[in-house]
DNA sequence: CGCGTTTGACCTGCGC
DNA sequence: GCGCAGGTCAAACGCG
């Protein structure tokens, strides 16, 4: 599709702000060492090991229905899409929009089933779910840990 | 006015 | 060593 400057115009100047236009308060506060780094981000090996464990802890759910947007109970943000190569249909990215609560959920339909859709999530939860969820169940077809 | 969604760009890891 | 695929972020817009 034509999305070339349909909502946004194609100045190249627009956009790029993420190294470019580094804001000089987070610059200032001397955390960033003049090392060429480049946008690699140093994370504690504290933090990578948490991070490795919330990986280890995916589990991918296999729900059918043709809404992507199953209210599991929890708010998700969408933070990206991309199409993948195997699948016909883009995946979308969500993210629980909580405090400490980091938890990713990816959403994909299976080119072979439009109407099965693979949720997969990454992480736990921090806070019990708030919403009763029955018809949520009613859709879980099969659930399977990674 | 706040937040969620949308889209493009950019980075990282792995394969060849 | 380079390319590809997948994943993430960040600004802008739209809607409630």
């Amino acid at each position: 599709m034509e999305s070339f400057l349909q909502r946004r115009p194609p100045s190249s100047a627009l956009r790029s702000p993420r190294r470019s236009s580094l804001p000089s308060d987070m610059i200032s506060s001397a955390q960033v060492p003049s090392e060429a780094q480049g946008a690699h981000r140093m994370e504690s090996p504290l933090e990578e090991e948490k991070k490795v464990q919330q990986q280890k802890q995916r589990y991918a759910f296999h729900t059918r229905s043709h809404v992507d947007i199953l209210d599991d109970g929890y708010r998700w943000r969408k933070y990206g899409q991309k199409a993948v190569k195997n699948n016909k249909f883009p995946r979308s990215y969500y993210r629980c929009t909580h405090q400490g609560c980091n938890v990713k959920k990816q959403v994909q339909r299976l080119s072979k089933d439009e109407g099965i859709v693979e949720t997969t999530y990454q992480g736990v939860h921090n806070h019990t779910t708030e919403k009763p969820i029955d018809s949520f169940e009613h859709v879980l077809q099969m659930y399977s840990y990674v």
